[in-house]
DNA sequence: TGACAAATACTCGACTCAGAGTATTCTGTC
DNA sequence: GACAGAATACTCTGAGTCGAGTATTTGTCA
């Protein structure tokens, strides 16, 4: 029901928009909205209700009078407190100097392909691949055009970063699939062999136990990882 | 209690594990930590122990005997379906093949950055960088290893993408340093006088409002964002 | 002027996740 | 041979998330 520790970056966004003025809830989610930060930041209704309450709960947000206008449902405004603004400069202070590891949907796949059969898998990397030039493409069309207007590059940032990381992907899918057709990835026999006799090729070929830092350490360099 | 969309992979981690063969839930998580894909995929057990239990009622898996050997606590072992075996590749092949936008905490600093006094963002940044490289310079190490050792590539994939994103990352980060130390980014002259005076930036130059796709649209290209 | 969509401002409950806690058994070592 | 500690195999609780639902008001277009 609340944010007690640093897991949903909704609360960061809740405190900076605080940081400017008093606002209720659906105010600050409209701002959020207008600003684009829902692009970055997960925003839906029943997280910002709880997230509000839990700053609250943990004093770093106050909320005051209960206005009511007619007869919508009473607004309560909050303020953000001395508590409220050292923890977002803390709190964003270390979003931007540690890396936290991040568990992409995509690595996931990556980790779990051999369940496919690989004559399958370059075909759907193809569309994988066709999917992000589209929208690198469109989002790239979108930020010259709100540049053009006159919206200063800061605001663009996370914009920018984005179209970096999927243009790497890009790149990165590219030659995947240029390595498993030029046969520079290797083991593809084995591979179909398994999905075809149910030999198992992890069995076959390796056993990772004991390697150091294959199943424990690794990547959490930084913080614990958040949430 | 239960997914019953696919929100979790580790739902999709357990398919496989079971496709192999049957297992109880501890043994599939062995199993995962062996193979390092706890690396790619949140695991835990309240996690796991739900995502099992979810499998199930969705008809996906099936708890067979209930073994106890000595007092130890009885263990349920379960077995893939042919649901759960369409409901596997289905869900692998739209991980590989559809794109999902993915909500990064270093986006949401980004996003937000404003609130931090521009003087100090450039330390945090090199802070950034640093670590990362460190962690990039430890992990190819591993990898490299790992191969050396006759692990097949096609297990190492994820690892790969991991540090081919983060190489990405890296560079761009390198390069917004360059552009606020050489003026590049503009507008620091505003961003400074709002800390210091309070006005806001947002309001002084700019307005969002009415610009197509700059609230709404934008990059739900592919699936409804899973979860 | 009536009617229907969009905006306003939340509430609610069901689901999901995390991870500390529990109870037992094996393993190594002095 | 006895004791510490790792491994086995979960359970339980409560925090957190999601998003459809609710109820009013404002805008708009014929």
């Amino acid at each position: 029901m609340a944010p007690r520790t640093r897991a949903n970056p909704l609360a960061l966004a809740v405190l900076t928009s605080l940081y400017e003025k008093p606002m209720h809830p659906y105010e600050i989610s409209q701002t959020l909205r207008e600003r684009g930060v829902d692009r970055s930041v997960r925003l839906n209704f029943g997280s910002l209700y709880s997230v509000v309450e839990g700053l609250e709960k943990r004093g770093l947000i106050q909320g005051g009078e209960k206005i009511r206008e007619g007869r919508r449902p009473e607004r309560t405004v909050y303020e953000i407190t001395e508590a409220g603004t050292t923890e977002m400069t803390d709190w964003l202070v270390d979003l931007v100097s540690i890396p936290v590891k991040e568990y992409l949907q995509f690595e996931a796949g990556l980790a779990l392909l051999g369940a496919i059969h690989p004559d399958e898998v370059v075909g759907l990397l193809r569309q994988r691949v066709a999917a992000m030039e589209s929208t690198i493409e469109q989002d790239t069309a979108e930020v010259t055009d709100i540049i053009r207007r006159g919206l200063p590059r800061l605001f663009l940032l996370e914009a920018e970063y984005q179209t970096a990381l999927q243009q790497a992907e890009v790149q990165w899918v590219r030659q995947l699939i240029a390595d498993i057709e030029s046969g520079r990835l290797g083991d593809l026999e084995q591979w179909r062999a398994w999905h075809e006799t149910g030999q198992h090729i992890w069995d076959i070929e390796f056993d990772t136990t004991g390697l150091p830092g294959f199943d424990k350490t690794e990547n959490n360099k930084g913080q614990e990882d958040n949430r």
